[in-house]
RNA sequence: GGGGCCGUGGUCUAGCUUGGUAGGAUGCCGGCCUUGGGAGCCGGCGGCCGUGGGUUCAAAUCCCACCGGCCCCA
């Protein structure tokens, strides 16, 4: 490996992973080299785009009458193993908590690997009647799965630093069905926001959640061709309920289960951000999460040094007190160099100002997304870089786009499937019938992502098995 | 889950075959000089060579185990 400088990459189209993890240190998102295998540290930059992320989250959730709450990380083994029932081989992936002080604990705890099972455990004394339903919670929390020998920094990891898991508990199964549209409605608004392109997919029944009645999927495609599962949507009908023993008073006088649902997403939503985004200069990130959304550049020449930090002041204070969030780096490094260091960290807009600029009562405006250029007049500041951000914002999610549709096709046979899929994510036409769905994964070698169900209905598609009519459009690909 | 490769100042790396004073680049600190795409010069800082054990007069180097990382396959 050739030396490289401090902000160069490795080429993102050479070798992604390579390009991510140097991408993710460089840019001061994560520490990697924290001593334990699938954890890493958060760095102030890293973490202060996570939480604008999550903020998105938040409010999301608020709007749709979602309440944060903070269930504790450890759960008893006697109240988590109710839930192994359905999840076969789930203790494997457990970190367990087998000794206390220096004594054996009486009874094995788990670290969350997720929070069903502690929230129902309390929540079957919280709901007594129909009134107290629906219940909407969330909260943000790590979880901890000990799994996959393949971790990597934010997409495979072993501690989730930031899960953001919402429960929900409803009277009918009708309803529960309803939430987990609106569920799905949310995650779209978030990943919209985030500029991400995706796809929605119901699992296939094989695939789908143990103790669920069906599960959503969210899923975009990595720059290495290969889908990344952004966001899961539950729907547990009563299964879980009557295991962890949910009922309710009905109007009618009779006790009945509650239905339950939950849905999450994860950090892996920045990691979608950041692989989708970015390019071989580092990150493009979307400005309304972006830490700093303009940085300022002064470019002082000898003899004009007053004039030009003066006048690169003054623009930083006069977007400052727009609203926008600026940084001013006045600091001793040559602009090149500055130029290269905040490419990398994605800031969406720069500013430079040399003696021209200074003298000619303008600032030169470079945008991060394309490269472009152009002089915008002092007077003119701060309602241009408005427009310009926006313009970026919209730049980026054309290009996501575009490379998203470079890689998704159609087939209609199996064999078409076969030649696709070696650089592609295919849809293809479904009956829905199990034995259909195991054939196409028997011969293409990957399982089936999901299907968008009765997406095709009334179209005449066929079953590129049977050849019988195929009301769905299933998925198939490579998967992290 | 199966197989392979690797671990040397913050970062990238030479040295390991054939045991004998750990070398460079970059970074960082101080100073001078500079600033329109990674400047230059002078001086300085920074290493129990991943950890533990073994072989040896002597281990970064050879052997074993563990921890951590990367790649290929399922």
């Amino acid at each position: 490996m050739s030396h490289k400088k401090a902000f160069e990459l490795t080429p993102k189209e050479e070798n992604f992973s390579q390009w991510f993890d140097e991408t993710l240190f460089k840019a001061e998102i994560l520490d990697e080299r924290y001593p334990v295998k699938g954890m890493y540290v958060w760095l102030p930059y890293g973490y202060e785009v996570m939480e604008r992320i999550m903020d998105i989250m938040e409010e999301l959730m608020r709007k749709t009458g979602h309440r944060r709450v903070y269930f504790p990380g450890v759960v008893p083994e006697s109240v988590l193993g109710r839930e192994f029932r359905f999840i076969k081989g789930f203790e494997g992936s457990v970190y367990w908590i087998t000794m206390l002080g220096r004594g054996q604990a009486p009874e094995r705890l788990a670290l969350r690997p997720t929070s069903e099972a502690i929230m129902y455990e309390v929540l079957s004394r919280w709901i007594k009647s129909y009134s107290d339903l629906p219940l909407r919670i969330y909260q943000i929390v790590p979880v901890y799965r000990f799994e996959t020998k393949a971790t990597r920094p934010m997409i495979r990891v072993r501690e989730i630093a930031f899960f953001k898991e919402g429960h929900t508990f409803h009277a009918t199964y009708e309803e529960a069905v309803e939430q987990v549209n609106l569920g799905v409605r949310i995650y779209r608004e978030f990943y919209d926001r985030l500029l991400i392109p995706y796809l929605v997919v119901k699992t296939t029944s094989w695939d789908t959640f143990p103790g669920a009645r069906y599960n959503y999927d969210l899923f975009t495609i990595m720059p290495d061709g290969k889908c990344l599962e952004l966001g899961s949507v539950i729907n547990f009908g009563d299964l879980f309920a009557r295991t962890y023993n949910l009922k309710y008073m009905d109007r009618d006088g009779t006790e009945k289960n509650v239905n339950t649902t939950s849905f999450g997403v994860s950090e892996r939503s920045l990691a979608a951000v950041i692989a989708i985004h970015g390019d071989d200069r580092g990150l493009r990130l979307p400005p309304e999460i972006a830490p700093i959304q303009v940085v300022v550049v002064p470019i002082p020449i000898k003899g004009s040094v007053g004039e030009v930090m003066s006048a690169a002041e003054r623009a930083s204070s006069l977007l400052s007190e727009a609203g926008f969030r600026v940084e001013l780096d006045d600091s001793d490094d040559r602009p090149g160099y500055k130029f290269y260091k905040w490419e990398l960290k994605g800031v969406p807009l720069r500013i430079e100002v040399g003696p021209k600029e200074a003298r000619g009562g303008y600032v030169t405006a470079v945008r991060r997304d394309d490269g472009s250029r152009e002089e915008v007049p002092n007077e003119k500041l701060t309602a241009r870089v408005g427009e310009l951000l926006e313009e970026i914002a919209s730049g980026l999610r054309t290009q996501a786009l575009e490379y998203f549709e470079s890689r998704v096709a159609s087939a209609s046979s199996i064999q078409e499937i076969e030649e696709l899929v070696r650089d592609k994510i295919v849809s293809f036409p479904w009956c829905g019938r199990e034995s259909c769905g195991h054939r196409v994964e028997d011969r293409v070698g990957y399982s089936i992502i999901g299907y968008e169900e009765n997406e095709l209905a009334g179209s005449g598609a066929s079953c590129v098995v049977c050849g019988g009519d195929a009301p769905h459009r299933a998925w198939i690909g490579r998967k992290y």
